[in-house]
RNA sequence: GCCCACGUAGCUCAGUGGUGGAGCACUUCCUUGGUAAGGAAGAGGUCAUCGGUUCAAUCCCGAUCGUGGGCUCCA
């Protein structure tokens, strides 16, 4: 007997156990079910519809809009279209072709890369064999046979694969039409599933096995869902990520630029984005104070020796930027050799070994907004969010070992604070020892990584693991935040250190007189300001939070005969701490209207018979083209300061 | 760093082996207009940089710089 159940909440059915496929079993229960079922999970494991299950099996059905069965619709996809291409260009050496998040990709081997006409041509293709609805059927076979086969094929990637695998492992082939693929499985019952749900996205190279010593294949992304609509929406997604592109967003609201002469990944801030980073880097500066963190600074490099002391040197040369100057010193000529900070942490340690230390100073919490540099690869640069200078809204907590648990419990609130400000939902990481590359002892490194869990554990935080991805001077957490389309971006980090305060010989007297060893904390709320502020124009699309703005209110004009009363008004708000610009041009209203709502200023003010005789402004919001009664100035300002309270809770104006 | 594509006016983009275009923006003039673009004229370019092929290169070729999409989510 075998059990199986039909839907998530029917009692199970006790079938026989007769030989019969899956495929069959459904269909003798209600054939209606074969729509939405793609796959079977029996034991943990996903299996196929074709499986034939054994005496004793509990199974439980896989529909294709989860989680798992969008896996499956995704793999198989990305085997109709490796048939495609094999159709369409008999040469090129099929290699893998996983489903991933939100898609699928295949890499092949092909003399000449693929077009974007190649590319609906292969679509083209993958419809017609989706229309033709051919089966995936599953074969396991010996290993001697599955080398034969491929290397009589010409796939030598698949053959390489294969000797990989460890011995003893079973191997299955999966064919459908004239296309075989060594695949773990499992597959839809038939590619007619795909029908109207497949779309093909982009081309891009990427190596064999990830390695860049490796040949470069030719990988095609595509994507594929339950159904068209659901593939609609996925697309309306990837468009409206295109329109919210903070590098778009930046040039038409003139906040930065990146400039070929200036250097790859340095970013020039204009007025605008100048403005907005002060009021972010503001709010930061108050809110660390609040919190009992001492604002400090550093220079923009120190000594190339210190580097070697920290271990960075040794770690992190390669993405380090030094100096040299020669003149007439004692040392020949040759000059002092300096590093330009990558990370802010030695100036931190050096002030705290300015001092004797007491156990009654700790915790010592400095803050800094502090520059670095870092040489990234070329080819990673990205706009705001990946760039080789950038301000880190940095900190070092400097505490006894005991006080670990709290500083970070008081950290995650921290984060969580400011999270909730931007309206942004986050998840946690923890990551461990890089397995090479890292300093310190196995059990220091068992201490940090422990004080982390702990404090996770106590906050009733949920984290996910990633093994060997921590900082080679100790292990951190993440905090990954949820942007308004869904993106996962990685922005808060603490990072344990119980390395670096051993080589700059940290220390602090104890309440019994001795000398103590303390820990470090290193972490960042927004982390970058220059990638968190390309994760807010994309959040909130270039419109920017009454507080944020960096301006915040327009005033506008009718005719030139306002523009005495309009540049009056503009003096009273800026009196009040208002950002405020006037359009005082000569140009119709519809005009300024049109170019304020395209710069998303929150509110433009009109300004014209009207308000000159009554002493009024007529508010416009930046929202559906809203606008307010017609009210005083002091009643505006008053207005804006009531929106800003609810916000930042305080009394202060930005 | 590597693969592919791209680099033309401040911006968005056409275009050609033989004296480079449009729209917006800019300047001047006209216009004084109440909730998303008033009109006219003008100015604006070493066609990314360097080299090669050619009688002739913005266009073809190479290099460099830069930008964009990617570069183990593992049969």
């Amino acid at each position: 007997m075998l059990t199986l159940h039909l839907t998530e909440n029917s009692p199970p059915l006790s079938l026989a156990a007769d030989g019969k496929t899956l495929f069959e079993h459904i269909v003798e229960q209600d054939k209606s079910r074969l729509r939405d079922v793609v796959a079977a999970r029996i034991g943990g494991n996903l299996v196929d519809l074709q499986s034939v299950p054994a005496d004793g099996d509990e199974v439980f059905l896989v529909e294709k809009d989860s989680e798992a069965g969008l896996e499956v619709l995704r793999h198989s996809a990305a085997h109709i279209m490796a048939e495609a291409v094999q159709i369409l260009f008999p040469d090129a050496k099929v290699t893998i072709g996983p489903a991933i998040k939100d898609g699928f990709y295949y890499d092949f081997d092909i003399e000449n890369p693929f077009t974007p006409e190649d590319l609906r041509a292969i679509e083209k293709q993958m419809k017609t064999l989706i229309k033709k609805g051919r089966n995936f059927v599953r074969r396991e076979v010996g290993r001697q046979e599955a080398i034969d086969l491929f290397t009589g094929m010409g796939e030598e990637y698949k053959v390489e694969l294969i000797n990989d695998l460890p011995e003893g492992e079973t191997l299955s082939l999966y064919q459908s039409g004239d296309f075989v693929d060594l695949c773990r499985g499992p597959h839809l019952p038939n590619a007619s599933y795909l029908k109207g749900s497949v779309k093909l996205l982009s081309i891009a190279g990427a190596y064999w096995r990830g390695n860049e010593n490796n040949r470069m294949l030719q990988r095609i992304y595509g994507t594929a869902f339950a159904d068209k609509e659901a593939l609609q929406q996925h697309l309306f997604l990837i468009e409206e990520a295109k329109k919210r592109d903070h590098r778009k967003l930046g040039k038409e609201l003139d906040l930065f630029s990146i400039q070929d002469e200036a250097g790859a990944g340095f970013v020039i801030w204009h007025p605008k984005g100048a403005l907005l980073r002060t009021i972010l880097e503001d709010y930061e500066k108050r809110q660390h104070l609040k919190k009992g963190y001492q604002i400090v600074m550093g220079p923009q490099m120190l000594k190339a020796d210190l580097w070697k002391r920290s271990g960075h040197f040794e770690n992190y040369r390669e993405n380090m930027y030094f100096t040299r100057i020669k003149d007439d010193s004692a040392d020949g000529g040759e000059g002092q050799e300096y590093g330009i900070k990558p990370m802010n942490c030695l100036a931190h340690m050096l002030i705290y070994n300015s001092h004797l230390r007491s156990y009654r100073d700790l915790p010592l919490r400095y803050f800094e907004l502090g520059t670095v540099h870092r040489h990234e690869p070329s080819g990673v640069l990205h706009g705001l969010m990946r760039v080789r200078c950038f301000t880190q809204d940095d900190a070092h907590i400097i505490c006894m070992p005991e006080q670990l648990q709290e500083e970070i419990t008081a950290i995650l609130e921290f984060v969580a604070e400011v999270m909730n400000l931007f309206g942004f939902s986050y998840s946690m990481e923890l990551s461990t020892r890089p397995e090479e590359k890292s300093i310190g002892s196995d059990a220091d490194w068992e201490r940090a990584t422990q004080a982390l869990i702990q404090a996770l554990t106590v906050n009733q935080l949920e984290y996910e693991v990633n093994a060997g991805d921590g900082a080679f001077y100790g292990p951190k957490i993440d905090v990954k935040l949820k942007d308004a389309l869904g993106r996962e971006w990685q922005c808060a980090t603490i990072q344990c250190d119980f390395t670096l305060p051993e080589r700059f010989d940290l220390s602090y007297i104890g309440s019994d007189g001795e000398k103590h060893r303390p820990v470090m904390l290193h972490r960042v709320i927004l982390g970058s300001i220059e990638r968190f502020i390309g994760i807010l124009i994309e959040h909130y699309a270039g419109a920017f939070p009454l507080w944020l703005a960096p301006e915040q209110v327009r005033i506008l004009t009718v005719t030139d005969a306002h523009n005495e009363y309009g540049a009056q008004v503009a003096e009273l708000l800026r009196d009040a701490d208002i950002r405020v610009e006037a359009d005082l041009r000569n140009e119709k209203l519809g005009k300024k209207i049109r170019e304020a709502q395209l710069e998303k200023v929150p509110y433009m003010l009109v300004i014209g018979d009207q308000e000159v005789s009554s002493k009024t402004v007529a508010p416009r919001l930046r929202k559906q083209g809203e606008t307010l009664e017609s009210m005083s100035v002091e009643h505006f300002i008053s207005h804006l300061q009531d929106e800003l309270k609810v916000v930042l809770g305080g009394s202060h104006s930005c």
